[in-house]
DNA sequence: AGCATTAAGGATAAACTTATCTTTTAATGC
DNA sequence: GCATTAAAAGATAAGTTTATCCTTAATGCT
């Protein structure tokens, strides 16, 4: 479904997202460890998540990444996967055709934009702060 | 979504079976044309094909690929699907998680349970019957 | 039987994704 | 200012997917 690049960069996100209450930066290796992801690689994607303004970072002793209290509210995961996989999620035709709409569909077009809506408007409507809350981070993994 | 395997397999079966109709084989460089894919790429996907009987073919002068009247009515993108896949997109976890169940769900896995349902029953449901339909073939395309 | 045709199979190459390592830049405390 | 810490940035390596080429096997025709 996802690269695994979206799939380390949404977990590396959600678990800051899950920190962003004791108002500390969270370290590279803390991150990668947390979530069981290889560190350099996940660090290069938050890089990217930084310079999108996902999250924030600060370099230095104490330094680390973190959201503030806007982001939580604001980003969504459609905001996380807009950045790291661009759009093709949902724009993308199913069969691979560069050109695919509803003047000239693939044989699958309208059936897959619906499935594609419903992915859509589930990653738009959760929210950072919803996974940040006490019981998604009591009731769900993101590593086993 | 798909790999280009996945795709390029799933838009020749379609066109195989739009040609079945006519009782003859179709030959790998009519299909490839056909559906714009890279044509020894195409056949090394068809052989896997038609190793797991989702097409039949046979070799020698006017030989080539074809699909029987069993298979157009049983056959369900699902099953190519399956082949060329396998079953990680209806199983796979969302975030990664190598083990991602009820028991120990990621933060998203009860939401992916259901857009990854709609997906099955969607390629379930649809059948070669209904994309060689006269319709089907008049009014979608397999190429741009 | 011999030849032409077409898919199957194996080997290899190109491109892209994933992953690691090293150097540079910025922030902090002394 | 200097040493220390941690992210940013750049270079490179490993692994996987995508793609091509060449040889082999099967089929039909003469």
């Amino acid at each position: 479904m996802f690269s695994k690049t979206c799939e380390y960069g949404l977990r590396a996100v959600i678990y800051i997202a899950q920190q962003a209450k004791t108002n500390e930066k969270i370290g590279i290796t803390a991150i990668a460890d947390a979530i069981d992801s290889p560190q350099a690689f996940t660090a290069k994607i938050l890089q990217q998540l930084t310079k999108n303004n996902i999250v924030q970072s600060i370099k230095g002793p104490f330094g680390g990444f973190y959201i503030d209290e806007q982001n939580l509210q604001n980003i969504s995961l459609n905001n996380i996967v807009q950045v790291l996989e661009g759009n093709r999620i949902y724009t993308g035709c199913g069969l691979g055709l560069h050109q695919c709409n509803a003047e000239k569909p693939c044989p699958l077009h309208f059936k897959f934009i619906e499935i594609r809506e419903n992915l859509k408007k589930m990653l738009e409507n959760t929210t950072l702060l919803e996974l940040s809350s006490d019981k998604s981070i009591t009731d769900y993994y993101l590593k086993n």
